[in-house]
DNA sequence: CTAGTTGCAAACCCTTTGCATAGAT
DNA sequence: ATCTATGCAAAGGGTTTGCAACTAG
């Protein structure tokens, strides 16, 4: 259970940083780990509402602020004016397919865009620190419908 | 002189479409055109400003939407918070190199990414349509001011 | 003349902040 | 008891829209 600990990586840092650790921050990093999506503030607290918890739009933002501050979550802007958020503890670096039919994300790794990003900087005289790749497209899924209806 | 022929792509455009080409319009594009830079329309608003053209906040979004409308222009998002435009016209695909201190932003042009985005897509069925790779770190003149000050 | 354009103000969307109240330790 | 967290409402920053006055063709 990865979840479990990411909670306790949490706490920590809670109790290192003379924080508390309230119900609202308990409640929204269960969600936010259990689901391994890319969510936004809203997603989380839509989340949320439907499980009858009640939790501030305001405190979902704050503890979100919180969990990139101690590296547990990182986030990401796909051009669709809002910000999500992507699980840290336990992932390599990747990088993103988008669908843009569906919005959905997936994850890669390839090790050749490593070196890529190496080879680009040095032609430039420029000191890559890291990178983001996005590849937009059309998923497996939404390609499978689009053909089926032709 | 590439800024005329971009004029005149625009000019056609605006007749083909049953617009107007008004004085805002044609200095808008004066001067986004004129610029090689990636511009926001905030950062258009303030040159018109400090050149005395009286041109209201709104018409330039709205001008630049048209720019895009028509492939003249492109919207980019460097995760800033501001949208910027870059020029379309004569210039192949190409992808960024983003400074992390100074915000300068160059371009640079590499086949192995094209390469690399059909591998990634075959990899994962996806079907790759475009991407983008942004490279961050320290540009080359930001290096050497800081290797200076050591 | 007349349909499209302008530019202000107001509305929007996402995000942050101020502050009085509630809660964790 | 103390000091942080909460959550509302209000403010912020970027962008869009409604609308009366204006202007290109």
């Amino acid at each position: 259970m990865t979840k479990n600990i990411e909670k306790e990586i949490f706490r920590q840092y809670i109790i290192t940083n003379n924080l508390k650790f309230s119900r609202q921050r308990e409640e929204i990093i269960e969600v936010f780990f259990s689901i391994d999506k890319h969510l936004s503030v809203d997603d989380i607290y839509r989340i949320l509402k439907k499980k009858r918890i009640s939790v501030g739009y305001t405190t979902v933002y704050r503890t979100m602020r919180l969990l990139c501050e101690c590296n547990l979550a990182q986030e990401r802007m796909f051009g669709d004016g809002q910000t999500r958020y992507e699980h840290v503890y336990g992932h390599h670096h990747h990088d993103h397919l988008i669908c843009i039919k569906c919005r959905k994300i997936q994850e890669f790794h390839n090790p050749r865009i490593e070196r890529l990003q190496e080879i680009v900087a040095g032609d430039n005289n420029f000191r890559a620190l890291y990178h983001k790749l996005e590849i937009y497209g059309i998923c497996e899924k939404c390609e499978s419908e689009r053909r089926s209806k032709e």
